[in-house]
DNA sequence: ACAACTGGATAGCTATAGTATCTAACACTG
DNA sequence: CAGTGTTAGATACTATAGCTATCCAGTTGT
């Protein structure tokens, strides 16, 4: 395969991918001559990688890289090279600025605190604990300061998608391949549940306020208020409709369901 | 107060909150003279908001000033605010490439499809629709399609969570603090949970390879690999640990609760 | 009255992620 | 084996985002 078919058949322009390969994201193909290179699936394979994480993750390039010399990295076990590729991806700068900041020490404090009682196996060092450290400082700084109560229902659900997620490994496919697939599988995913709990909140948002326009009547009033300090857990279940049928073509839906 | 004591108390530097005044997002100070004006408290709490979105959320200035306007739009309802400012973080251009390539409507159809079953009130042309379809694709390409079962599992923790976000709403705040503090929950909230899956998934994965390194033995196996299409919600539940006690200092804490 | 501070304007800077152009070396066609 | 088109590699250029830095003239506190 030469450079052009690997940009007909990956959508991306031939002077991207000659970008990709001057900074070390894309391999070099096999030389043939002078000016002449072969590239193979391995490569169309990188390529999507890239593009996917880079368009629809926002995945940094640099972070990308390190990601992926990690998983070119033959001295690495399956877990370390999640780890690596874990940790490259959780931006590590971006809370540096505030590890200084007064009350910082506080709220990285309460986040340690939370792993530990969790028992969860996490390196001191992992950048994530700054990351929420910063948004609990955030928060309180803005006077919405997060209820314990809260936190521990996020930290529930997170490691409820985790014990899922590690479910969908594939054990069996050769070892850069697994974390190839883990790392698309943890950015890609994240990304979907983002896009569907902002749809899920569009959806809250108009049953709890009157919902002026669309479709439906007022009916089911959530509207009760804000009860308490939220408790969680009120019917537990978070999969339905697991059965797989895609298309189902009919008018309004299955109605029902609303707790 | 001056803009120095802004920067001060913000931690801001002045010539950015220069640059946040001639971009629009911060509204300017009671001008007292020619050169000189008064900001107060609401200045603060917006600059506050700013920079927990731009640093903490990565949401771009050019999005954050569309919320803005919205928020400060006298005729907006709440839900309509929300409706606006929710669309305005929701990217909307990074699918606009997609939309062309082939398959993106097969998926899209399968995204709509979901969002009809699941009875979910959202607008025809929100942008996480867009969205959840590109990621979809991507692991199309990939091949790592979602299986119908685990887009479903997705969609119920999306929509507990929003369940419980919605109820953290203060409806007794004014209008305009409502909607800001629904941002800013939202989008804090997102990163914090991003940030502890990460974390459960660094837990998930010392278990589920041989845990070489750490502190643990290799007790619990979670080994017994990919069973099945992931059918989802094996015990549903995503809460726990709601009661609140925030500071409980002792060492192993509560030990079990490994499933 | 005089240094320090301000608002407003303009210009410059850094990083990221590409595009574009050029050259000499190939490769396929006829 | 000449002609046409493609390629690797190098270098240069562009665009956008998000700030910084500098000036200037007016204003303030002491």
């Amino acid at each position: 395969m030469r450079i052009s078919e690997l940009s007909r058949s990956s959508g991306v322009p031939v002077a991207t991918i000659k970008y990709y390969l001057r900074e070390g994201l894309l391999p070099k193909g096999e030389a043939t001559a002078a000016t002449q290179a072969r590239y193979d699936a391995t490569h169309l394979r990188r390529l999507r990688l890239i593009r996917a994480l880079v368009e629809v993750g926002e995945v940094p390039l640099a972070a990308i890289h390190r990601v992926l010399k990690a998983v070119d990295d033959p001295d690495l076990e399956p877990h370390e090279m999640l780890g690596v590729a874990h940790y490259a991806i959780s931006g590590s700068d971006p809370a540096a600025r505030e590890r200084t900041e007064p009350g910082y020490a506080e709220v990285r404090a309460r986040a340690d605190a939370l792993l530990r009682d969790l028992g969860w196996r996490v390196e001191p060092g992992a950048p994530d604990r700054d990351e929420l450290a910063a948004v609990l400082l955030r928060l309180r700084d803005l006077g919405l300061p997060m209820p314990p109560g809260v936190l521990a229902y996020l930290a529930g659900v997170a490691q409820d998608l985790a014990t899922h997620e590690v479910r969908w490994i594939d054990d069996d496919a050769p070892r850069e391949i697994l974390v190839e697939q883990a790392v698309a599988r943890t950015v890609l995913f994240e990304r979907a549940l983002l896009a569907l709990n902002r749809l899920a909140l569009e959806d809250a948002s108009a049953r709890h306020f009157g919902t002026a326009r669309a479709h439906g009547s007022p009916r089911d009033g959530t509207a009760s208020g804000s009860e308490g300090g939220a408790t969680g857990n009120d019917d537990g279940s978070a999969a339905e409709r697991a059965d797989g049928s895609s298309g189902n073509a009919d008018g309004s839906a299955t109605g029902g369901r609303r707790r």
